[in-house]
DNA sequence: CAGTAAAAATACTTAAAGTTCAAATTATCG
DNA sequence: CGATAATTTGAACTTTAAGTATTTTTACTG
């Protein structure tokens, strides 16, 4: 699945191994160049918007032309779609990863956003495929939308409920779940804008940074959290 | 400038005082009407995003033709950097109001969150205007964008610099502040999304638990944060 | 209350981007 | 190599929404 940012969907394919071309493989190849238009999709939505994205913006990063998409995509309201729920499945199934790694609600918690930042920064990186933040699933169709929502819906649920568990387990303060969970889930939605931006070097530490402010606050020390004065260390 | 949600464009001005209908009040009028048209569609924005929201709509929502708004803006694209530009004037303004309030860094950056969440649910109450987050500059034409990135960019480095000054005063605990702010920002700036259809109760108790998460942060304890076993409370 | 300027509407043009279709190209396999 | 299916294309078509020219309505002013 790995595979460069300016590839054209031509080179997209290994056919170094005999396996590429057996028979069977017909299936897969359309299924992998699918999976690539997607990332590109989705790569030029992060970066200029969904609904602001042409098609013909896709399809010359693609090398292609843009009546080709509509041999992988029916419409570009199916293309952004595709490309956020794709989005929505990897992360439940990161936070599938996550939970069934961790029994620790904190550890489990940071295991996901530490994972959604490094998919992020992998696809940067030319080492796997782009992922779309879904933030124009308002413009989408009724029926499309409703999914999405729902999906998204349902991730905000799971992490609420594995903050409440790290809470009446007294890992995690009282706080109220809800809003807590749209704070730092919104502040990931955006991510990808800064992280694209950011020097490779600054953004590699970003999980560290993000674990620590969630941890243990801004503050300096409890004492000062309290309302103390302010003291030098 | 307080105006309820659906209002009509002609009903905005108040006409049941006299200075309303002096001579000069005539450039008063187009200006107050000017920053209705704007804060409709800062709602419209946020609500379907600046790109996927047609100017017919804009104007059916203030009971005008689309034509009507020609005499308000240049051109849609003048509309949604107008909107942008209001926004990052008023978050400058907020940030200097709460400069000028607070010398503790920490209050400072809470005043500025506060105002800012603030701003977002007394619109939603019909109390002021609405504001669009900044969230489809990349559409922009380069002229513009570059201003609001600008503008974007400086309203992040007096934020990092708050933060630089705080940890230097020992308030705030050494973090990487570009990090730091990012993530916060990140999560303010899609805050509306939520807060739009969070029930107005919960609304009014965001800024609180912001103010908590950020200073202590999720753990239940210090002696936890270390890597303890988990206590019941 | 008539004259005048502001505000808004109607009807239209234009541009851009999504979509379709039939034809051409390319790749696979007997 | 030639048949067949997969893939891609060029060119036309459609739709949508931005933008303009002109006229009409509204409302202020003397």
């Amino acid at each position: 699945m790995a595979r460069p940012g300016p590839a054209l969907l031509k080179d997209i394919l290994d056919t170094s191994t005999p396996t590429n071309r057996s028979p069977f493989s017909r299936g897969l190849q359309r299924k992998t160049k699918r999976a690539a238009v997607l990332s590109c999709a989705a790569k030029l939505f992060n970066t200029k918007g969904a609904r602001s994205t042409t098609l013909a913006d896709v399809a010359s990063r693609l090398g292609l032309t843009k009546t080709s998409l509509y041999y992988y995509v029916a419409t570009k309201e199916d293309l952004i779609y595709q490309c956020y729920d794709a989005n929505m499945r990897q992360a439940h199934d990161q936070l599938d990863r996550a939970e069934a790694a961790y029994e620790d609600t904190t550890e489990c918690l940071m295991a996901f956003l530490e994972s959604q930042i490094n998919t992020t920064l992998r696809s940067l990186d030319g080492e796997g495929d782009f992922y779309a933040a879904p933030l124009e699933v308002a413009s989408l169709k009724a029926e499309h939308r409703e999914v999405l929502e729902e999906e998204y819906r349902r991730l905000l649920r799971r992490l609420i409920d594995l903050l409440n568990r790290g809470i009446e387990a007294g890992q995690i303060r009282p706080c109220n779940p809800v809003v807590t969970i749209r704070a730092i889930v919104g502040a990931l939605d955006w991510s990808f804008y800064w992280l694209y931006e950011m020097p490779r070097e600054q953004a590699r530490g970003v999980v560290n940074v993000l674990r620590d402010l969630l941890t243990h606050g801004l503050l300096a020390s409890p004492e000062r959290a309290a309302g103390g004065e302010a003291a030098s260390i």
